[in-house]
DNA sequence: ACAGAAATGTAGCCAAGGCTATAAATCAAG
DNA sequence: CTTGATTTATAGCCTTGGCTACATTTCTGT
């Protein structure tokens, strides 16, 4: 018998809400690492007002943010500088993007509008667990 | 054309951003007042330190989510007695049951294990959109 | 070179959602 | 009816992620 809480399995853990607020806790991590490396990418250097305008926020609430990568040993920057990601940014960023790109895939695959999966996809990506985002690309490969 | 910002479209716009800070904002809300309609169909009403038990928190956090609750008219409760949702309230547990049970169902339909259907569904189901969720729906009948 | 514009830093405010510690009320036995 | 256990309330602390207002630095055009 695998079943000691008498109910049919339908009943909520508390491990359920813990897990989704770890994973909250990291979004905003791994938005920014991302919002980087596109600056990165397409300018060379992401400079603090460029992040703040493309995440819709303030320049004082990307500073905080970057001060937050920075602790994490995300990212890297010198006062009036652009910010850079360490090895280890740049991979969560990597890791971000690739997750970001198969959920919007398999949102298209199920017949999500495309505008509406890319939305979407940008709140849905950080409570993907790395079992459900295999299970999305053998899905994708299969169809 | 309607191509304006020049990039092929992957280029994350700030209300995306924005979007998905509106969804989490709603969450919580919405995961307690899932959980207290459980608790009264379970339990006939809904206590603090039940609800605080099953979301994993202590109970003063229940207690202040609870009051927010209250604040936004989703709920009611009186000093040291239960918690009982408004029409308001009940009409948003409702739709977020629904809403849980409908991404772990397509969950498990793309071939994600049902255990980590659930874990994940406790954070995805806040950023699916009435579009997504639509879509989800005629997948689900359609396979 | 310098002045004005733009970017960045910083201080301080707020709300939300965690927590611990302590007080008060209710409930359950005896 | 009392008393001890349980439940609930409340105070106060912390972190995060928003914001505005203001100071400082850097950049740019003449
Ligand atoms: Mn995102
Ligand atoms: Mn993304
Ligand atoms: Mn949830
Ligand atoms: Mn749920």
């Amino acid at each position: 018998m695998t079943e000691d809480t008498a109910d049919g399995g339908q009943c909520p853990t508390p491990e359920r809400f813990t897990q989704a607020r770890a994973a909250q806790s990291m979004a905003v991590l791994e938005d920014y690492a991302e919002m980087i490396d596109d600056l990165a990418q397409e300018l060379g250097e992401a400079r603090i007002t460029d992040i703040a305008a493309r995440m819709g926020v303030t320049h004082p609430t990307a500073t905080k943010a970057v001060a937050r990568l920075k602790r994490e040993g995300l990212a890297v920057s010198r006062p009036y500088r652009g910010v850079f990601l360490t090895e280890q940014g740049a991979a969560l960023a990597a890791r971000v993007r690739m997750r970001h790109r198969v959920v919007v895939d398999l949102l298209v695959a199920v017949g999500v509008p495309q505008e509406t999966a890319e939305i979407d996809a940008e709140g849905l990506e950080h409570h993907v667990s790395d079992v459900t985002l295999k299970a999305f690309e053998t899905f994708l490969a299969r169809r």
